[in-house]
DNA sequence: TAGATTGTTAATCGATTAACAATC
DNA sequence: TAGATTGTTAATCGATTAACAATC
């Protein structure tokens, strides 16, 4: 049982291998991959990509390749996707409810437990199947239920107050959807999903490659 | 003007920098801001954030700080926010709607210019003002339009196909928010922006806590 | 002047790749 | 056996940090 810590970069990465094998071999019935494959697809090198299966515990067979089911087991034991962790969301607009609605993340072992909307007209609504709830009765909610994890998908100029709320309640995780950053105390973990960090990457190739046909 | 190429590491940290000031300085009215502070938004050592001002030619003044109209003029060059590039959207569920009506493109150069969507029944809706265009007329939309980059926020099952489509009508560029890999040629960019990889960090961040706290 | 902050060079560290041995 | 692929050690490379000089 290999619980050794693993870096920053490979956390990273593993997640891409096990999204390829989910949504594109297991449905295949595709049982083995090889290094190289794994690797074309993440855009990386062989080598690396037989690092990565080694730091993770998982054994391929020469000229054969790597079973897609250790390769999945072992990533959810080393990224902790069977801890079961709950989470709630807060704000039910049209990202939010694209999320709470995505059943993907039970694989993760998340499971969105409640969803809150500070429009008194949402609330008793449905989202996913959880009927909206006001946010006065987030504090009881979080008494009563083991939330480790809020998502937030609230307007950007209400973050900040929802997330002080939560904080104040106890939350210690946050993940935020909102294009704004949140002060936090240091205990707390905010993972800011910017969606500019994408959009910088495209940019800058597009502006790379204009300036390589001048030349 | 600096016009060196600026490494990935660099790409990634700069619309960080960028979305901060953008969203908390600036709004505050704060003019300048210290290599200290920037780098603890970030969670990163300061000195790292003097060698990135460095790399994309921003000048600080020793005592006061850097100027946030600089650094963002600075990002803006050195990432291409101001190449006006034209992008569609095909998928006009949740989650497309919610990044269709996102203003917040506008101040990086993406213009979307068109939404697509299969479903008839969405066809002549309006979604961010504009109107839900049938993927019929997608052939000829590219034929008319100057379009960089496409945004795909259509179902996982769908989004070989229509890639496939966009791919076939020219486009190179695709930003891909369905949770499925998309086979493309090698001259093609994709994106694919995966919540997985967010939400595997944060397990692994709650993993490694429980363990450290069995100790 | 003293002190705070930037700017840069050199050292360190860690991640990636090259080379090659091991295995089926 | 030959060939393909994994597995690992050593070398390289690049990114980060430490140290300290420069500047206001």
């Amino acid at each position: 049982v290999t619980d050794n810590p693993i870096s920053p970069a490979i956390i990273d990465r593993l997640p891409r291998y096990y999204h390829y094998i989910q949504t594109l071999l297991v449905p295949q019935g595709t049982a083995v991959v090889s290094s190289a494959e794994l690797a074309a697809t993440l855009g990386i090198d062989d080598t690396l990509t037989r690092r990565d299966m080694s730091a993770v515990g998982v054994k391929g067979q020469p000229k054969i390749g790597y079973r897609c089911d250790e390769i999945l087991m072992a990533i959810r034991r080393n990224l902790g996707f069977s801890l079961e962790v709950g989470a709630l969301l807060v704000g039910t607009g049209r990202l939010g409810s694209a999320i709470a609605s995505y059943g993907g993340f039970a694989q993760y072992g998340l499971r969105i437990e409640a969803v809150f909307d500070s429009d008194d007209s949402k609330i008793g609504s449905e989202v996913a199947g959880l009927a909206v709830l006001p946010l006065t009765n987030l504090k009881d909610f979080l008494r009563t239920h083991s939330i480790e994890i809020a998502i937030l998908t609230v307007p950007a100029p209400a973050v900040q107050e929802i997330a002080d709320l939560l904080i104040d309640c106890g939350v210690r995780i946050l993940w935020n959807f909102a294009p704004a950053y949140i002060n936090t105390p240091e205990d707390v973990i905010v993972r800011n999903e910017l969606m500019s960090v994408g959009l910088a990457q495209l940019l800058y190739h597009i502006k790379s490659r204009d300036l390589e046909s001048k030349k």
